[in-house]
DNA sequence: CATCAATACAAACTATCGTTTGGTTGAAAA
DNA sequence: TTTTCAACCAAACGATAGTTTGTATTGATG
């Protein structure tokens, strides 16, 4: 119940912003009561925590998987390409609807999760760092500017799949031919 | 008046979100109560509806201009290079708030504003079409996919100026870079 | 000086928010 | 059967939201 609950909150921050997401609002989705969601739950902010907490350690781990699953000696571009398809389908996906909530939050909350945040860039980072290392990309790039960078134009995928009614599987290829050119790949 | 009530508006959204964005709030910013600014404006929507419109125009007009200064015959990185350069200073300068305070909106209104952004969408195709046409951009890539990536990533440039402790140069210079050979520039 | 818009205020209205409280239920444990 | 307890509900709480209404102040105009 308590998943139901928190999935429901997730589908209406995503679908309809976080103002629409009263307690009374996500209460009806899962055919209760708003005072009943006080049983699970210690408060609001309880519940859109957890739904932030949870979604990014998923999107961490899927995309730290998806990297780990490859050979060690694989190529950079392939690395890239991988982890930019993983991070595109966990906000895409069916279930997978977490992270897209972030956009939809208060400042407030969002401060919340920064460290999450950052643990999350740190894996883009030295997934780059490796890349440099290799000399397959150009160390003139700092990666500490180009890492949110471009993280912040992946997040907006969804919203442009939608509008442009391209696949997620052109998307993926084109955002990571930008990324690799982008950071002058060499190969 | 009228003005400074947008402005008031448009800093309280930027700092601290659209929650804390009460009309008892942004009459305190400009020395009111939250009654008079009904003399000023029939309703609070149509308060952040013409923080938003203004601010897209405003953003249009001067990236418009900046490219528009240039001699027609300017090389495609050097427009690009403008354009970024005009985007990126509307959103970090001083009295130019506006558009950052889109990020913060609940998406019932952020739709409002979809022909104005569609406009300014419009504005960019345009450059990398023209960029294609003279051979200097790869025409395999789908513009109507890479703008909205591109500009997504963009739009959060304020956000880690402030993380990276970047200048504003730097972080032009870096977003042109990246975006030139993300398209595969020839030149 | 009198008039009249323009402007702002005080105060209240209704709606809805997150939350609390005390009670009801149905099934498992004793 | 009796007890217990997790799970839910009905109802109300205070706080605060956007908004409306009637009134006071003001500066310019005649």
């Amino acid at each position: 119940m308590r998943g139901e609950i928190l999935n429901a909150a997730a589908e209406i921050i995503v679908r309809q912003g976080y103002e629409a997401c009263t307690m009374r609002a996500v209460a009806a989705l899962v055919d209760m009561k708003a005072g009943s969601l006080y049983y699970h739950f210690k408060s609001k902010d309880e519940i859109v925590e957890e739904i932030l907490n949870q979604g990014i350690e998923t999107l961490f781990e899927f995309v730290q998987d998806t990297i780990r699953n490859l050979p060690a000696e694989a190529p950079f571009a392939e690395k890239v390409s991988a982890a930019v398809g993983a991070h595109l389908s966990s906000m895409v996906g069916k279930d997978r609807t977490f992270m897209h909530v972030y956009e939809h939050l208060p400042p407030v909350i969002k401060r919340r999760s920064r460290k999450m945040r950052e643990k999350y860039a740190q894996l883009w980072r030295d997934l780059f760092a490796a890349g440099v290392d290799g000399g397959e990309v150009d160390p003139a790039i700092d990666l500490a500017i180009v890492i949110p960078y471009f993280l912040g134009g992946l997040n907006r995928v969804p919203e442009w799949i939608r509008a442009s009614g391209a696949t997620s599987d052109t998307v993926t290829t084109l955002a990571t031919t930008m990324l690799l050119r982008g950071v002058g790949l060499r190969a």
